[in-house]
DNA sequence: TGACGAAAAGAAAATAATTTACGCCACATC
DNA sequence: GATGTGGCGTAAATTATTTTCTTTTCGTCA
């Protein structure tokens, strides 16, 4: 942060205008940089000139000059805005870091919260597991279609259900040799519990990927994995915790395929080139 | 580096005078950034129309654009876990680690990247629609799921579809007052393309959202959002690109509650309650 | 109190940079 | 060989930036 740094030091220095200037790109460096100097001019207050004047003031060789090494700068740390709601006329800029900052946020606290040992448990009862079913809810239950995707592309035998019907028909014929992974970000979706309670009852392996903390389905389940857990914060919905938990299952899928890579990657690589072949464009395409 | 990774896949497609010019670019980035339109097209080979026209190719908004975001690129300190395809036998720590990393990249690179004026334009074409399409396919059909429950959260007339047929069907009915929104992560997948042409041939507002580069997908929309861009790695599958999607996702279903606070806010909470309301565990639970 | 000078800052002129319009040329097609 | 298409450069138009010149403001001193 030298660049700003270095004019927040002088700001006590500066002429009135070249103050406002100053003032104006300490607080909204990130739009100033996109800016033309007429713009920033008009924005803060000043003039081209004025602005023009300022950046040869420190040194650089022209406004040009002062944009790209301020945008570089920039790009080095990303700002960190914590855990936001939504909130009315945000300017679009600090949304978007707000909500970078939330995502990184989740990511880097889920990765510190994983346990391995919970985690080793998981990959090998999927691994053997003769059929694997997954239970989820809204979006809870579109983190179970995405494993569920994976899962099919390495062979394995699994099923998604977000019909509460269809969850506990299907729990209800699991055995001891099968996986059933229930996945809540609150951990209380009743209809999540219910099927991973059934499948607990025929003998399978329950696995839980809930918020941390003793929620009601990890309590169901014997495998635990856990996500960071924000504030809610009804309006941001569950932005956050969803991509944690995508982190999860994806951390997941890559150690079961990693640790018996023999038998997966074949597959993996065999979907990958079909997918291609049957749904790619250079051998379909429309004129 | 999802600029110079962009250029480097369209190498081949290239014409002559703009794959001289890309080539100058991957070789010597740094140096690039500093010179004038004028400098970069002498010593590349090219001319000045040339070099302009290679930048809004790759849907910049001018030179300067591309000179800004090529130079935050630059910037970025290399990451200590660059990217990592799925190898055999990793000690589970390194996985975690490596898929961290990963996307922790895929989302700051996404934000790097971000075009606040596209992202604007996204967001009052989102507000004013009378109607609003989402397409995908495979995993980027997730991605339309999820924009699908976000905007209906809000009482928008959205319809997400993963059917070629389906999504065909709706596009061919909509008007100059709706929107479609097109997911690929390739941006060549054929079935969106299609569906995308097909709404704008009705009048409708294309939205795409795709990885960074000129992809067809983006060819065909009048409002271009853009993710972060590795190289394939088909075994790692689409972890780090479908983060960087939702990450989009959220950012325009962010910018749009906030923009229209008034509006849609009350919705959002009151879809909250009756969720809580009509599935929570604490009214249902079962002894 | 008024005159002078120094410095700040804007207006406008000058310059530089970038984009766009236009047209030429090369190559392909018939 | 004529015609069309598309790449590409030149130059004109546009836009952005710098510099010069002028006005204004404020402080100092007679």
């Amino acid at each position: 942060m030298s660049i700003l740094n270095a004019i927040r030091e002088k700001l006590d220095d500066l002429h009135p205008k070249e103050r406002e200037l100053a003032e104006f790109l300490l607080e909204r460096p990130q739009q100033a940089v996109q800016m033309t100097i007429l713009e920033l001019a008009q924005q803060s207050g000043s003039s081209t000139a004025t602005v023009s004047r300022f950046c040869r003031s420190f040194h650089f060789q022209n406004f040009t000059d002062f944009k790209m090494r301020l945008a570089a700068e920039l790009a080095q740390q990303p700002a960190q805005v914590q855990y936001q709601d939504i909130v009315a006329g945000n300017p679009l800029q600090e949304i978007v870091s707000a909500i970078t900052a939330n995502h990184l946020r989740s990511l880097t606290d889920t990765t510190r919260l994983l346990d391995l040992t919970q985690l080793r448990a998981a990959i090998a009862a999927l691994h053997s597991a003769r059929r694997i079913d997954l239970y989820g809810a809204g979006t809870s239950g579109m983190i179970a279609q995405d494993f569920f995707h994976k899962l099919i592309r390495i062979g394995k035998a699994a099923n998604v259900y977000s019909d509460p019907h269809l969850q506990i028909t299907s729990a209800a014929s699991l055995t001891d040799q099968d996986v059933a992974v229930g996945i809540s970000y609150s951990g209380e979706t009743l209809e999540t519990i219910n099927a991973l309670r059934c499948a607990t009852e025929q003998g399978a392996t329950a696995i839980s990927i809930t918020k941390f903390g003793n929620t009601s389905l990890a309590g169901h389940a014997s495998i635990r994995l856990f996500t960071s857990s924000s504030e809610a914060g009804m309006r941001r919905g569950d932005m956050a915790s969803r991509m944690a938990q995508l982190h999860v299952v994806d951390i997941l899928f890559t150690g079961l395929v990693s640790e018996h890579f023999d038998e997966y990657v074949p597959r993996l690589e065999s979907s990958f080139h079909m997918v291609r072949r049957y749904t790619g464009k250079e051998e379909r395409e429309i004129p």
